[in-house]
DNA sequence: GGACGCTAGAGCCTTACCTCA
DNA sequence: CCTGAGGTAAGGCTCTAGCGT
């Protein structure tokens, strides 16, 4: 089973990995994922092609729809009856034990506000439950600071100028914060590996809308997307480290293959002057660049046509004035020498 | 049209926190 | 309970592109 991994820069088409792979035996790399993703890349990075996009997507597959992250989370008034709910999400979960508490514990900073600013009579802002399953980031952050007044700014200010809003996270560390270690739920993660595959990069439009289905704030989607890339690129990077430590292994063995070769043909050509007779292949070296191409070789049953010789064996008997090598070997080739011999013969 | 400053976004590296064995 | 490793959200820095002046 061969399975191509592209996990790297959408941007570069997947295809051109599968060309690398399938260089690969198929023993040597068992498991690959396809992560290329048809639309995205620097298409997108550069602002998003949305004609393309609009082109390609069907409208009605476009129309705004409210993913029902939250099990019990209440259908907004003027939201039209197109929830979708994960399948993954069952609703018993609402009384998971694992699951927040949202009477009990009131807030959950995971959680996008529904209405900045909008207060209850405590005094807290009120949320409806953000996600019940287990998301270590509660509200304790905001309680901490002894106001929860300070993150609804923020908030507001995040959906304006995220980046302004962001940069000043910093400002409650100084003010004594520790910073507090989220945790999205596996839903959130679920959802945001779907959008990712989808493109992998966004734009302001797409994070703020994956950020108010997933109740999160735009700079913790553009952070795990930052994530993700970095995560990405790690992975590619090691598939191709495997990658050229194989070529290089296998460079090397041939290598040392024709090394010995090369001490065999020179033994019998002191013992055996009619070694010739052996199935050939001719490399032609062009003498100007000095690169030598497979000018022939062996027929598909292994069996060689040589061509003229004159006595010596070589085959430079005509005007050409390439120098040609006999080789008493079928050629064997690899990836980037097939490569680069197919290039010098172009 | 080129220079300059500002802003936003992306990449990269690092830090801090969490989970788990 | 403690500890170290690994995973990951987030902070900070730098670079670049786009835009207005």
């Amino acid at each position: 089973m061969e399975l191509a991994l592209s996990l790297g820069d959408a941007s570069k088409p997947f295809s051109s990995f599968l060309d690398k792979s399938a260089k690969i035996s198929s023993k040597d790399l068992g498991f690959c994922i396809g992560l290329g993703s048809g639309f995205g890349g620097k298409s997108e990075e550069k602002g998003e092609n949305r004609e393309e996009f609009d082109r390609r997507v069907p409208s009605d597959s476009r129309s705004p729809v409210q993913l029902d992250l939250l099990p019990f989370s209440p259908v907004p008034r003027n939201q039209p009856a197109t929830q979708l709910r994960f399948p993954w999400l069952s609703d018993n979960l609402m009384s998971e034990p694992g699951s927040t508490d949202v009477q009990g514990r009131g807030l959950d900073v995971n959680r996008f506000p529904v209405a900045v600013g909008e207060e209850v009579e405590d005094g807290t802002t009120a949320l409806s439950s953000p996600n019940s399953t287990v998301s270590s980031f509660q509200m304790e952050f905001c309680i901490k600071n002894g106001s929860n007044r300070l993150s609804n700014k923020r908030d507001l200010e995040m959906e304006t100028h995220p980046e302004r809003a962001s940069s000043r996270a910093s400002d409650d560390e100084e003010n004594g914060l520790t910073r507090k270690k989220l945790r999205l739920s596996k839903e959130q993660s679920a959802f945001l590996e779907e959008s990712f595959k989808e493109h992998n990069t966004l734009n302001p439009k797409q994070k703020l809308a994956l950020a108010k289905q997933l109740n999160l704030r735009p700079r913790q989607v553009e952070v795990w997307f930052q994530n993700r890339r970095a995560r990405t690129k790690l992975k590619q990077t090691e598939v191709d480290c495997e990658y050229l430590k194989r070529c290089c292994e296998t460079l090397t063995e041939e290598n040392r293959r024709l090394q010995k070769e090369l001490q065999e043909l020179r033994a019998l050509k002191t013992s055996q002057p009619f070694y010739m007779q052996l199935p050939a292949t001719t490399l032609t070296m062009c003498p100007s660049c000095e690169r030598v191409v497979t000018t022939s070789s062996s027929s598909p049953t292994g069996t060689a046509t040589p061509p003229p010789t004159n006595g010596n064996g070589n085959s430079n008997s005509n005007n050409n004035p390439s120098i040609s090598l006999q080789l008493a070997t079928k050629p064997r080739l690899f990836p980037f020498s097939q490569a680069q011999a197919a290039k010098s013969a172009s």
